[in-house]
DNA sequence: CTAGAAGCTGGAGTCGACTCTAAGTCAAAC
DNA sequence: GTTTGACTTAGAGTCGACTCCAGCTTCTAG
């Protein structure tokens, strides 16, 4: 069952194989990978559970540094639980501080839409409206100052 | 009131004024920077407020082609309404699934800071624990597969 | 037996987004 | 009147994170 070559793991992961090769020389990985015939990479599944782990950290905007002092943590094994939870602590408060953000940006651009739309003489989705209703023209609406023309 | 220094528009803005230029020469504003005396540029509020926008459009990902794209349709006037709303649209979507993503990250992270929280014997904040309660010894709990070694 | 697919390495290239440097202008403070 | 400091430009440099290339080996299918 386990024993994976490089070629399955990115399509697993969704890394491509330069990546996972890219990662592996970058030190993200908890061990080394096995090698089989020809030197060939054999992925684990726990090196595959590693790898989804370091993708969330990716995603969440974990630049590789941090990720690999982390990895480092783990692969020095027991002892410094304290230092790999200072890690993940800090990190989770600027995944929080992240979304605060997005949910800003998110309202600003939900904002917008909502101006276009109306200026579009839409309502939401046109299959909301009440078919047969008569759609108001464009109502010629004087530009607010606040919105995107100057 | 109108007529802001680069260097007052980098502190307000929290870009620096190469920033500030550069996002200018990638023609991010939505109109040519005033000049004043031996050509320094003159922002008006109308310019900040729209640095402002263009800021958090970065901050939710949106790159500079996309965003350079947007001003040009603002600079380009009224009758362009449909593709700017689908810009934006689009970019939503993103920032949606951004959000979501993040969400699993912030799981992931959550789950990890309390595994080892775990470990090392504390509950939550340890000024949250009673005081005078004698803090148990870390039990030395067996790895569990699925944690972070191997 | 050979062609093609997949793997290997070391190193180079790319791309986005800044970030800085050099050389110069100008206004105001000392 | 010179020094300081904020500004100007064109262009170069940096950094993070990939992404690809050349040249090689090795496995499988026809």
């Amino acid at each position: 069952m386990s024993g994976l070559s490089i070629g399955q793991v990115a399509e697993r992961t969704g890394l491509s194989v330069h990546t996972l090769r890219f990662y592996e020389r970058e030190g993200l990985l908890a061990q080394p990978v096995r090698r089989g015939t020809a030197g060939r990479r054999v992925y684990s599944e726990g090196d595959v559970d590693w790898l989804g782990v370091c993708i969330r950290l990716r995603a969440s905007g974990m630049p590789l540094t941090d990720i690999r002092r982390y990895t480092e943590l783990v692969r020095a094994g027991e002892g410094n639980e304290t230092e790999r939870l200072e890690v993940l602590r800090e990190h989770r408060e600027r995944v929080l501080a992240q979304m605060h953000e997005l949910d800003e940006c998110l309202k600003l651009i939900t904002h917008k839409v909502a101006v276009y739309e109306g200026r579009l003489g839409l309502r939401d989705n046109v299959t909301d409206c009440v078919p047969g209703a008569s759609r108001p023209r464009r109502p010629m609406v004087l530009l607010k100052p606040d919105e995107d023309t100057q």
